[in-house]
DNA sequence: CATCAGTTTCAGAATGTTTTGAAATCTGCT
DNA sequence: AGCAGATTTCAAAACATTCTGAAACTGATG
């Protein structure tokens, strides 16, 4: 049997599916993935694998694992109701949260590596033919590896798990346009 | 005739071009297009459609349509040089202007289009058959919205034009962890 | 321990993106 | 205008990602 009893969705529901799964590319993940995620969401409710499949019209397998890693991100949980086998799937639903997963996934995924890459690079340039390098080339490198630092740094203060980055966020809003310089 | 007389490029270089190239994906942009930023960025010279296709093995017409995107998106320009017919191209050296444009560039593209399709199933969710829709639905439309509006926000403070981000950003990280709560 | 509801896996198919290369276009010079 | 070098375009090919569906697996139950 399909879904449990009675999964339907409004109309404008579907819209909303529609838009955040086309965002998906900027959370990096696939539209299937964020269309999944975003009917977790909207819906508020813990649909089972079955509801998924048939609400988006996708496959079981495709479905499975789109569910499995919006789990894997921390932004969809698992859940179980008495008396059903099933699992069931809820979605985080304080979108500062998702936000706070998203944004340190890919950090873990995406800047970490390239800023290891860049450790090697300035190594190299460093040690051996260091007189023939052009300095230039080298304070580049620094400058791109200072600022993914303080990106990286950034984003584990503002996405970290016990930041109010809420607040920090409105408060730098709120601030006024410039700001007295440091140095 | 090739390249312009001797664009030698070291070993280390190359592990940074593919490094940065790698990282494309982040930044919503192709491998190749990438590279070439890269390369215009680490070489820091004003190179020419040759040269780029040479170091880095592409077809003229990629090279050509990857410089024209990087131009589009404001992080490399065009170059002359006299007696030179040819054009040449030289990135953005200052990684923040870098980080600035493409902040702005995606906020553009992803964002905004984003918010104009949520603002419209907020609209239609709102008037015709507001007793039968769930209100909680509505407040999950409005949490969205409202934070990618937050988030455009804040894009455009700290990688405006005018906006000294940098400063912002450092002044963030140098505040203490806590933030009192202005409620 | 055989069965069954439910879940995961994975090779191949479908789809989407990027690259090529040659032809068309442009630009500035004589 | 006619030419020559430089650049852009674009259809087809190469490549990469995502999806499907059927088979394999899991683990609770009688």
């Amino acid at each position: 049997m399909a879904a449990s009893e009675s999964v339907r969705i409004a109309e404008a529901h579907m819209r909303f599916v529609e838009a955040w799964g086309r965002m998906g590319s900027v959370w990096g993940i696939s539209r299937t993935m964020a269309e999944v995620h975003a009917l977790l969401y909207i819906t508020g409710r813990a649909l089972c694998t079955d509801d998924v499949m048939e609400l988006l019209e996708i496959s079981r397998g495709n479905a499975s694992m789109s569910l499995r890693a919006l789990v894997d991100w921390g932004i969809v949980s698992r859940v179980h109701k008495r008396g059903d086998r099933k699992e069931y799937f809820v979605a985080e639903q304080d979108v500062w949260t998702i936000f706070r997963s998203i944004v340190r996934q890919r950090i873990k995924r995406e800047v970490d590596p390239l800023l290891a890459s860049l450790y090697e690079v300035r190594d190299d340039l460093a040690p051996a033919s260091a007189t023939r390098t052009d300095p230039d080339v080298k304070a580049r490198v620094e400058a791109m590896i200072d600022f993914l630092e303080l990106c990286a740094a950034l984003g584990d203060r503002f996405a970290g798990p016990t930041g109010p980055g809420l607040q920090l966020a409105a408060s730098l809003l709120a601030r006024n346009h410039r700001v007295k310089r440091t140095d």
